[in-house]
DNA sequence: CTGCAAGTTCGAACTTCGTCGAACCACGGA
DNA sequence: TCCGTGGTTCGACGAAGTTCGAACTTGCAG
């Protein structure tokens, strides 16, 4: 059973944050998560790319400090890390939320 | 004299924007056009960066629609297109403004 | 045990980014 | 008219990021 490294919230800058929403991919995987307000399996969230593209996406989330991920069996589920991102980012939840946009696949 | 090219507002894209605003050096510019609230020209912005690299992350802003440049004789002043990023974008400069960081030169 | 489904890892190809020096341009002052 | 200052552009470079197929791992169902 895989585990996975999640940085402390007080580690994460906002430059990196910025970084890993910089990639409409990965802003339509926040914004899955945060409309559906649930854990949800990698394979879950529509997205046009390869296992291994979808794989490095949730990585580069995680390792922003944006996501959560368990191991559950044979999935993984993942979850916002809302309330720690809230208080150390203040309104950019929210932004993801709101923001008009179109999720192309690169 | 020369001129440049502002984005429309709306064709910004929050993905844009958060690219921008990925790299320390180019947050640290937008904090300094944030606390000081005044035109400033290029040069005037602390960053130990070549002459070249700075018009470039400059650039980077202006096509991401943060900034505002205008030529006053031989200076470019540059101003937050603070109004229109707080109605498109709510909360995002209060983001950069709060932040603790760093400005490491890369 | 076998097979499948969900994810990860690896290596390769490719693109984009950050950085710089050097050359250039344009304005203003002496 | 010549010079200095403020910026831009160009070409190059290495570092970093994106994407994929293929091979691998792990747990579950039959």
């Amino acid at each position: 059973m895989k585990t996975y490294h999640h940085p402390p919230m007080e580690d994460v800058t906002l430059p990196a944050v910025m970084q890993a929403l910089a990639d409409p991919c990965r802003v339509a995987i926040v914004r899955e998560l945060l409309t559906r307000d649930v854990s949800l399996a990698c394979h879950e969230v529509p997205l046009e790319i390869s296992k291994a593209t979808r794989s490095h996406h949730f990585d580069v989330l995680r390792q922003a400090g944006i996501i959560h991920t368990q191991s559950e069996g044979t999935k993984c589920m993942t979850s916002l890390r809302k309330k720690e991102l809230d208080q150390r980012f203040p309104g950019l939840l929210k932004l993801v939320e709101t923001e008009p946009h179109q999720c192309s696949k690169s």
